[in-house]
DNA sequence: TTGCTCCTCACGTCACGTGAGGTGGC
DNA sequence: TTGCTCCTCACGTCACGTGAGGTGGC
């Protein structure tokens, strides 16, 4: 998992001066990101576009993108449930708005202004969302180990055959 | 797993009548497949096209293609492959490939005439293929298990806090 | 014969890849 | 200033989706 940084330059991170309270301070560039989380610019860019994240707010055109740690996790998050779980980013995005309205609920439930019944639909309403995304990911698990132990059977067949053939050998060489 | 077939004619098979000894008895159209295997004509035909399946025969242009049992078998493994190892085409093509020539080596080996050396290299070969693939297989699937370990705890977290709402009420309430 | 499914182009779409030509920041 | 990475079009590609117009088989 931690990519190895196959080719390239050292990954020279941004803005690593000592912080002087710079908004930015931390930032990596798209290319640094794309090589954190396994993918290029381009598909950056194209979830921009289509909206799966976030634009950087009032940047001019052609300026450089800058990404904070935070949106990198975030990324990072969506590349990982793309990939597992094979859904369009259609899907995905839907997927997310849903995580986020859970993040929403949290960050309110934490303040404690949410109290008596729309507190309890809030948290019911996450249950629902978790419990649907489980389903989900249980489902592939199950299909995946399924696969796997067939392939081991098939392995096994296969480790009994040459150990037959030694045995044989060996029988010969008598 | 077992299609309900959700809309449509309730699946009637060809040439359901009686084996006379047709080479092409049981065979079924390219819609009852399609159904068969959660997909449509057109990803079948697309991947005749592309080699992916072998081509029938002999077929003349414009006339309806027809599947036994076998190939109907070898497409639902194609998707199977397909959709839990999220390849490329290109990728799941020479998979296969290795997968048909372990095919071969078995006719090969039952048929006892292959002896020897051969004989052994064969089975390191195919038990090679299998290794890799196993490896594939084993990475998603614990990656999927994580996934899930994660969604897990939010859930209990989240029951948690429901819970506690509840005992809240209920203090409350004496 | 009527209805269905099938056929072959062929253009559209999704999720990017890949240059072309130009600008930004250490 | 030199090198790098970045930027925005814009066309290409992979894996199909979706009609258009026509033929095949129970």
């Amino acid at each position: 998992m931690s990519a190895p940084a196959p080719t390239g330059s050292p990954t020279r991170s941004r803005r690593t001066k000592p912080d002087g309270g710079d908004p930015h301070a931390q930032s990596l560039r798209i290319g640094d990101v794309a090589r954190l989380v396994q993918t290029t610019p381009r598909t950056i860019r194209y979830y921009e576009e289509i909206g799966l994240l976030p634009e950087a707010p009032a940047r001019p055109s052609g300026r450089h993108r800058l990404y904070t740690p935070a949106e990198v996790e975030r990324l990072r998050e969506v590349m990982r449930l793309k990939n597992l779980l094979g859904v369009s980013l259609e899907e995905l995005k839907t997927l997310l708005t849903a995580e986020e309205a859970r993040a929403e609920v949290r960050a309110q439930l934490s303040r404690e202004d949410v109290v008596g019944e729309r507190r309890l639909e809030l948290l019911h309403e996450a249950l629902g969302h978790i419990d649907r995304q489980l389903e989900l990911v249980r489902h592939r698990a199950a299909e995946l180990t399924k696969l796997e132990h067939e392939l081991c059977e098939t392995r096994k067949r296969v480790r009994r055959k040459i150990r037959e053939y030694h045995d044989a050998e060996e029988r010969a060489a008598r």
